[in-house]
RNA sequence: GCCCAGAUAGCUCAGUUGGUAGAGCAGGGGACUGAAAAUCCCCGUGUCGCUGGUUCGAUUCCGGCUCUGGGCA
């Protein structure tokens, strides 16, 4: 029988990481933050990184673990979140995995079922060569050849995806097609209840978006952004993709000012929060609990714990 | 007060040699298995400022009015 974790996800701004650490407190756990930002050093403020005060006391893993300079992905987290979580487990406790990046959920929990290969290794980096020389043409050609299955899936404009899955079976001889039926089909690593946290009204969820980036910028985002630079990242780093990071890259080059970039940083904040919805909402087994006007944190406590009860936790 | 230019989708604007209109952005929906805070796809009816006139027919032409820029007083 899978170990039982408990899985808090929602758009961004929605109050995930006060849950998750009020929740540990209260079971006894442990926090396992699945964000693909916060897991880079020195982004805490523009990544809204819990502080001290507000993780409660209680152990958090997976936050400030990687060099910005690295580029990590799904595959690298669960990796690396898998024997955090089994350590977690071992000492008793039960972990909480916090966190708005779906596909690295979803990953840590089924277990990594991740083909190999990927960005920066020598079958990519032929791939790529190929598209710039021949363009996208030829390559879907030969993944309608060896993968119709994907071929089909897959829009002509995703090049990104096209590559990936020529990538796989050039690296494996299997078609992603045929390693995604399969590992879908495995049981998960973890069993996972999921609990969801979001606005009912989208209003609502703007105007936390909104506090909370001017609350960034009262707390020093430009000088992180700067410091950053200033140690050596890249600009084209992964880490540096990140929301309230690449506007202030961008404003420099346009000659825009930081109210400018901040205006930036809130309407893509808004775009993310929408398209993290839409994987939310796909995943069938999420207890959603929905803020309404008057973001009663308590009643959201006690309807988590209703929910963990309900599937035998507390 | 006079002259000129503009007034079209939430915003910025294009267009219709007269047959009721379309882009970008915003917004909405969706996809997603080693870049995922990434990447990709789909969705455009609105008194064409108001009001008279010409016309089979006006958002388009003409007159008046209102408003907004700019210029002259």
């Amino acid at each position: 029988m899978a170990a039982k974790v408990i899985g808090i996800a929602g758009p961004t701004a929605c109050g995930k990481t006060a849950l998750g650490a009020a929740l540990a407190q209260r079971y006894g756990g442990e926090v396992v933050s699945v964000d693909s930002m916060q897991i880079y050093r020195g982004m805490a403020i523009g990544t809204a990184a819990p502080t001290a005060e507000e993780m409660l006391g209680v152990p958090h893993h997976m936050i400030g673990v990687a060099d910005p300079r690295e580029q990590w992905s799904a595959a690298r987290y669960a990796a690396e979140a898998t024997p955090v979580i089994d350590g977690i487990l071992a000492r008793g406790k039960l972990p909480f995995l916090v966190g708005g990046t779906g596909l690295w959920l979803d990953a840590v929990i089924r277990g990594s079922g991740f083909a190999p290969g990927s960005a920066g290794g020598a079958v990519r980096a032929e791939l790529e060569r190929q598209l710039r020389e021949g363009g996208i043409e030829p390559l879907l050609a030969e993944l309608r050849r060896v993968d119709p299955v994907s071929a089909e899936k897959l829009h002509p404009a995703d090049t990104k995806r096209i590559l990936r899955a020529l990538e796989v079976f050039r690296e494996t001889g299997e078609t992603i097609s045929a390693h995604n039926a399969r590992t879908r089909a495995l049981p998960p690593r973890y069993d996972a209840v999921l609990i969801g946290l979001a606005y009912r009204d989208r209003e609502d969820l703007r105007r936390a978006v909104d506090l909370r980036v001017d609350a960034m910028a009262a707390a020093g985002l430009a000088d992180e952004v700067r410091a950053l630079l200033q140690s050596g990242v890249p600009r084209n780093a992964t880490a540096l993709q990140a929301i309230g990071y690449k506007e202030f890259l961008e404003a420099a080059q346009n000659g825009q000012t930081e109210a400018e970039a901040l205006e930036a940083v809130k309407l893509h904040s808004r775009q993310y929060a929408k398209r993290q919805m839409t994987w939310l909402r796909h995943m069938p087994e999420i207890h959603w609990i929905y803020w309404e006007k008057d973001r009663d944190f308590a009643r959201a406590l006690r309807l988590s714990t209703e929910i963990l009860s309900a599937q035998g936790l507390g």
